[in-house]
DNA sequence: TAGGTATGATCAATATATTAACCATATTAA
DNA sequence: TTAATATGGTTAATATATTGATCATACCTA
């Protein structure tokens, strides 16, 4: 009863890319597979899972695991001020989406 | 039962600016909660935890999100090349890593 | 305005990620 | 070399993310 998911070409390399580069810093910094998971409260299981581009484990564990070994995706410092100009863009759209009917059925 | 996992207020924000930039690009592109759903393939509920910045989503389906957006966390053309330079370093690396001593040196 | 939608929220049922415990092999340091 | 340890791979049991359904409210547009 797998369900099997469809993920883009882009989607998989990048998340294959955050593994590598996550397992490269570890190694960098002279950690076993145990010492990193243990810094990021994880099994060892998961994080080969994450190392290996797994895109079925949990956005937080495997940002966590970037963050310990020092690889960002986002510049720390510019974060919090993009969030709130992220925030302030959205106030000033519409709350809710309304799209013209899309599906019109052929005459019967 | 519910395991209390700790992040990092670096992860936390991340993945929250994530979540926004993901709900700006929705909107700019005038789709529904529903319709990126759709699109994704996944339920409008579980979107609503990406764009809200749960850490415990799947990766794949936050990046996914974002890709069909347009939300580029990675250079979509260099990626390729990183991902073979990242694989390169790592050959050159001891294939495992002993620690001699417990202590090791955490500069970041 | 009014009518049709989008959003926000909750909940039980289900799907599946995560864990811990193994084992085998490969690798490094002494 | 040899001993100690890291890595790679399984497995069943458990924890939890995801789903779909439902309801209420807010919102856009004709």
């Amino acid at each position: 009863m797998d369900k099997v998911r469809a993920y883009s070409h882009y989607t998989t390399d990048a998340i294959v890319l955050l593994g590598k580069l996550i397992k490269l810093a570890r190694k960098e910094r002279k950690l076993t597979e145990q010492d990193l998971a243990d810094r990021v409260g994880i099994s060892r299981g998961t994080l080969k899972s994450i190392e290996k581009g797994s895109p079925t484990c949990k956005i937080g564990l495997f940002f966590e695991a970037a963050t310990i070994v020092g690889v960002e995706l986002f510049n720390s410092e510019k974060m919090s001020v993009a969030i709130n100009t992220v925030s302030d863009k959205l106030t000033l759209l519409p709350k809710s989406i309304h799209n013209p009917k899309k599906d019109v059925k052929d005459d019967f």
